[in-house]
This record gives structure tokens, C-alpha cells and sequence, in this order.
DNA sequence: CTAGTCAATGCGACGC
DNA sequence: GCGTCGCATTGACTAG
């Protein structure tokens, strides 16, 4: 079918969004997070906006039939193993959001990492998303955007070593030092680049 | 077929 | 005990 139709999930959402945040998290600590949920009243009026423009602009957007793609609503998504209605246990389904969801998703991200229940729900309904879905989708987010930050770092670190070694050579070691920060990023889905370095924590193999 | 992405699941830890 | 967190992992799905 059309493929331009096509739904475009969250590849390279920062492009989507072109604003930047990564604010140095570090601090998941609960008065951060406290803070940070007391943060969102104020966007109050933006959301019920939102509201009515993920829900307009969706009922014309996806829902479509299962032959073309990846949009499944929210609902099916997460309506799973219902053991009980058969026996015969489902298959687990995954959810693709479409574009609007995870537009609004991370501009709420971008302003806060952490949201508090009434939010939560606020959003939810706005989005046509469960609680629980917009719960796991920021929990998603978060352990995302430490990993990316944990992989710059490593490239930075990489760099600067490589400069100590050599004050020359340095294109080369910039083009390592980025191609490290790529295999650092993924390495959370390689188990096997891990290696237990006798100290008792888990870190990159490639290390 | 393989590798990558990402929503969902599981688990231990923590605060209330 | 409940809800939520971080984190690791699973499984559906896609691109190459």
C-alpha cells in the first residue's frame, strides 16, 4: 500500500521536535522528581488544547486497517493476555503510537521527566493512551535519554584519552570517539558487549 | 535472515 | 501493601 502514507513512529524525535533538552538528569532523587511534578500546573491550558488536537487531528489520522501498518489503537494494544477468555494464551501485542501521540509525549517530556498521577491521567485521556501506557512510556523515555547521556559521556571520556595517548591523530580519534558513542548507545539491547570487570559492575566490554 | 527499535513485562528497591 | 521507579529483558515489528 501507499507507503507514504505511512506512519512515522519515533525515529529521531529530537529532529521532530528540534528543540533540545537533556539537562544533566543525574538527579532522579525524589525531591527532583517531587519538583519537577509540581511543575506541570501550569501547563494546565496547554493540555486541554492538546486535548482537542490529538483527538481531532487523530480520528482523521491512522486507525488503520491491519494490513498496512503498524498503528494498533491504544486500547487493542493493551488489552493482552486475557488467559481467561480462552485458555489459549495471546500473543503479546505491541503498540505503535502514532506521530501526534509521541509528538505530545515528548513535548511533555521536554518540559518534565517526571509526571504526577492526576497528570498522568490528564494526558492520557488527552492522547487516547492508558495510564498505565503513558506511565511506561516515560519510564521508557527516561532510561533512553540516561543511556544517550551515559553514551556521550563514554565518547567524551574515550576522546579525551585518545588525546592524552596522542596529540595528533586527532580526526581519527574524533571519528572512533563518535563511532564508540554509537556502539555505548546501543549497548543496553547487547548483553554480550557486557563484561564483568572483577569489581562487580557491569560495563561495556568494549571499555 | 539479521540487526535495530520500542512498547511491554518482570523484578528488586524505595517512599508513603 | 500499594504505587512508582530504574533497569534488564522480551517479543512484535521493520529495514536492509
Amino acid at each position: 500500500m501507499a507507503s507514504s502514507n505511512k506512519q512515522l513512529t519515533s525515529f529521531f524525535i529530537e529532529d521532530i521536535l528540534s528543540m533540545k533538552e537533556e539537562k544533566p538528569e543525574g538527579s532522579t532523587s525524589t525531591t527532583a522528581r517531587r519538583q519537577s511534578q509540581l511543575n506541570w500546573s501550569k501547563d494546565g491550558e496547554e493540555d486541554s488544547a492538546l486535548l482537542l488536537a490529538v483527538t481531532a487531528a487523530e480520528s482523521t489520522l491512522a486507525r488503520r486497517p491491519a494490513g498496512g501498518s503498524c498503528v494498533r489503537s491504544a486500547e487493542q494494544a493493551h488489552l493482552p493476555t486475557d488467559a481467561a477468555s480462552g485458555g489459549v494464551k495471546q500473543k503479546r501485542s505491541r503498540a505503535a503510537f502514532t506521530h501526534l501521540q509521541v509528538l505530545e509525549l515528548e513535548k511533555k517530556f521536554s518540559r518534565q521527566k517526571y509526571l504526577s498521577a492526576p497528570e498522568r491521567a490528564h494526558l492520557a485521556t488527552a492522547l487516547r493512551l492508558t495510564e498505565t501506557q503513558v506511565k511506561i512510556w516515560f519510564q521508557n523515555r527516561r532510561y533512553k535519554t540516561k543511556r544517550k547521556q551515559l553514551a556521550s559521556e563514554c565518547a567524551r571520556d574515550y576522546a579525551q584519552k585518545s588525546e592524552g595517548r596522542a596529540a595528533s591523530a586527532t580526526r581519527e580519534d574524533l571519528l572512533r570517539a563518535s563511532l564508540f558513542a554509537a556502539v555505548c548507545e546501543s549497548y543496553a539491547y547487547r548483553p554480550c558487549m557486557y563484561d564483568l570487570h572483577g569489581l562487580g559492575a557491569w560495563r561495556p566490554a568494549v571499555w
